[in-house]
DNA sequence: CTAACTGTAATTGATAATATTACAGTAACG
DNA sequence: CGTTACTGTAATATTATCAATTACAGTTAG
């Protein structure tokens, strides 16, 4: 799994989070634990997906524009880490004679497109709010 | 995902359209496009898990002793692969005030136990012997 | 005894992931 | 205005990970 998308969770996670729904790069990064030139560039990748919206200049940063509730994993799934299943290493070779080891590639790709949209459909389950709601649960606890 | 995962499938799957199930580590090495030394190193531990038996010596090599038709890519998962769903790198961190950032590892954890358990649900309806028949009728057409 | 194997570990080389630095562009605020 | 506090983005360094390669001890058939 891309740690993109953990970073985008995170983010979302922590803006729902904030009273103003708000909060700086350097803000972000701290809690996330990275470098803000990071939490920029995948910030960037949700504001362009319409997640959030941002506002440059002094007093600027990034505010969360949909409901928590409404924002599934499935969503950031598709805008920051779509196909990451599969590795980039590959089995195989279409060229070879073996009738097993030209074929290995197309059949191989077809199983983990199937595990993406298996794992999309679990992700569609978890939203921003529900992960913030488990949050809380385990601070009260 | 694990590409020793691919791996060992390849390899059952090479070994299971194999009239006797029986291959030597050079020639699967050839037929995954990898290094022979890769190769023992997969099906040691696939011999461990019960899957293949090997002979040493001269003449020897990899024998599979299951019915292609009753392994499941979710046993080859969990024995190459289990939990390799959540990246390694980490958000947050436990020691923090915040408590988004302090409980993130935890909540993101359960977050991939669930999708490594889906992934390993669809991964028990597809079989060795179903991918080499998939592999056939590609062949076929 | 030799040839053909596996088992395993160490080393090297290649590639990808992450952190860091740098700086241009923008907006608030005095 | 000019200064300060931000984002956007690219370039560069630094680490970490992955895969190939090499090496050699142990095993077995013939």
């Amino acid at each position: 799994m891309n740690s993109e998308f953990i970073i985008a969770v995170h983010s979302l996670v922590l803006l729902a989070h904030r009273p103003e729904g708000t909060a700086s790069s350097e803000e972000i990064a701290t809690n996330v634990c990275t470098h803000p030139a990071r939490i920029r560039k995948v910030l960037g990748c949700l504001r362009k997906e319409g997640f959030v919206a941002t506002r440059e200049g002094s007093g600027g940063g990034y505010t969360l524009i949909k409901e928590p509730e409404e924002v599934t994993l499935a969503d950031v799934y598709r805008a920051m880490a779509a196909g990451s299943l599969a590795p980039s290493w590959c089995s195989g070779n279409p060229e070879m004679e073996c009738m097993v080891g030209s074929n290995m590639q197309d059949v191989m790709n077809s199983v983990f497109c199937g595990a993406d949209q298996q794992l999309e459909q679990y992700f569609s389950q978890i939203t921003i709010g529900s992960m913030l709601a488990q949050i809380r649960e385990r601070q009260n606890a």
